[in-house]
DNA sequence: TTGAAAGCGCTAACAC
DNA sequence: GTGTTAGCGCTTTCAA
């Protein structure tokens, strides 16, 4: 019942505990005598023995494991830059461990709390620009690199999809096919993509001659399909007339769809409607939505990448990398109609 | 740069490390006078001091965590169990750590190895039947409690949905519409839920004075959208008509879509398809998916609550919970045409 | 109420 | 090539 400890292999292999230590760990493996060595494995093998982690932490101060802290994992757009981390960092020793923060203060605290002493590197995900707990854990020496958003004032290697790009893409996209005037739904401006966007946008609509009508702006709350509803309809009913909306998630989006089929219009034939992100199913809607596809798995691979080389490296120059996104083109946009 | 050892505030707090030890700890504050108290608790917050969690647990040998293991983080229906486990746990005392294996037995190997001297107890929602791991986890005695899957042989506890209703209320549903002629799309038989499921199907169809031809029964290796369509493409080209197809997985009943419209037919008319699990999305397809719904978020809780229990009174009474299935009937099924 | 001291299981100098 | 020893940071007896 109780776990077998280096003492218990050491004995029953007649070795010292160090002579022991030594056979098990496969760097200094060759200082011991092979044949003595390989006692000293089948001892422990014998015995089901298993590193104690804490002990070995304790001493080496490594754990050979990362830690990725995720915002909200119900959320389509984080699994795979979950999976991407893993691709990367299963070539390589550590181990990876989530937490997911629920967008919650206190279990963001918890998971940080749980997870800064446990691991010999972060990835974060949080994309709120403010964030006291990011900067505490690289002023404690964590290791740290963020994945799809920044942190202010946060001088730490980070991978983001080029949010900008993908909302100018959206709109050389609608105004090609003569749509002048256009509503925008943001998220949070607490969040940076949010922000990213909304500069992109604006510069874009410059570019186009074009302006932001106020009332065909939304901030919404939280990127979710009744956000998108409400938001939508309030504009259908009070803002002037718009013949497309940009909406800055494909849950977003999907509210837009219901918005629309509320008020008895169609889509695309009365208004286009745009997403972002390109989550599973969004191609196989009625119709298949306009979106612009963001390399999630890249992302969490490049960010693995990046926290490799920061905790080998230990160096502190901030690499920041931005990665392409595509607009994908379905059947949510079309020409407008005279 | 150097982070504060408990040795470091009780220098500043000018007493000895095991008061500063005392007065930091909630439990032994009342050992430690008041004002000795309040100025230990000032040191540590002036220095920033954060408690070792490898050193305490090395001590105590507990570490106020728990983890999940979780094969496919992609897969919709996981992120809503990991919340519902959240959500219990964030009331106790415990965080919560998951990791992600891919199904690939080197990643569940290390994600075990990393986990399970790290936590004071497992969830594990791995749904093979045979899982060594698991076993010895159990074994070594960490609680262990399993989730949406069984193992066999496992004593151990265990909440699960009733798949087996879903199925019964599939069959009664399609048999009421006229339906006689039905194919089955079924997971990989290695994987607990699909036994259940295909046991539950036979045992349906018996009870209808149905059978099943078995030309009109698949078992896919992954419940993904391409097994699904290549399975019934399969079946549409060499078997003998059918009216409806039970699908294993809503990704599964998406791929019979596409094989469907691939060769010319359409849904519901020429045939019904039914899924399982409503993931998000599938209520907004083309038609709208008639499927079965899995109490996830009540799933990942209980299982929490399960863990809980079994952490305190590391009693061996595996309790197993079967929650109950709904069907949800959209538009994917219709009365079969003469 | 506080201090002294031991030790959780492991690794890494340092000797021999 | 192997044993000795110290100590990572913490909690917890045991004394005082």
């Amino acid at each position: 019942m109780k776990k077998p400890t280096l003492h218990d292999v050491a004995a029953k292999a007649g070795v010292h505990i160090s002579t022991a230590s030594r056979a098990l760990n496969a760097e200094t493996r060759n200082r011991v005598n092979t044949t003595t060595a390989k006692r000293v494995l089948r001892a422990a093998q014998s015995l089901g023995y298993q590193p104690n982690l804490m002990a070995r932490g304790l001493r080496t101060s490594r754990t050979h494991s990362v830690g990725m802290i995720i915002p909200d994992l119900t959320n389509p757009i984080f699994p795979p830059i979950v999976r991407g981390a893993e691709d990367v960092l299963a070539g390589s020793e550590y181990a990876l461990l989530l937490s997911n923060t629920d967008y919650d203060a206190i279990r963001e605290e918890r998971a940080f709390a749980a997870l800064s002493r446990l691991v010999d590197g972060l990835i974060i995900a949080s994309a709120h620009r403010e964030h006291p707990l990011t900067l505490a854990a690289v002023r404690d020496g964590v290791p740290v690199v963020l994945v799809n958003g920044l942190v202010d004032n946060a001088e730490v290697p980070a991978v983001v999809p080029d949010y900008g790009s993908g909302v100018a893409q959206i709109v050389d996209h609608l105004t090609k096919l003569g749509h002048t005037s256009i509503a925008y739904l943001s998220g949070p401006l607490v969040m940076s993509p949010s922000v990213t966007r909304l500069a992109a946008l604006r510069e874009a609509m410059r570019q186009h001659g074009l302006t932001i009508d106020p009332a065909l702006m939304a901030i919404v709350d939280s990127w979710n399909k009744d956000e998108g509803a409400a938001a939508l309809l309030k504009m259908l009913d009070h803002g002037p007339p718009f013949t497309a909306v940009i909406a800055n998630s494909d849950l977003l989006a999907l509210g837009c769809y219901a918005a629309i089929a509320e008020r008895g219009l169609s889509c695309p034939e009365d208004i286009s409607i745009t997403g972002f992100h390109d989550i599973p199913l969004v191609s196989n809607l009625d119709p298949p939505l306009t979106t612009v596809r963001v390399p999630r798995r890249a992302l969490g691979a490049e960010a693995a990448n990046l926290l490799l080389e920061a905790m080998q490296t230990r160096s502190r120059h901030p690499k920041v990398l931005t990665l392409p996104v595509e607009l994908v083109v379905r059947g949510s946009t079309a020409q407008v109609s005279k």
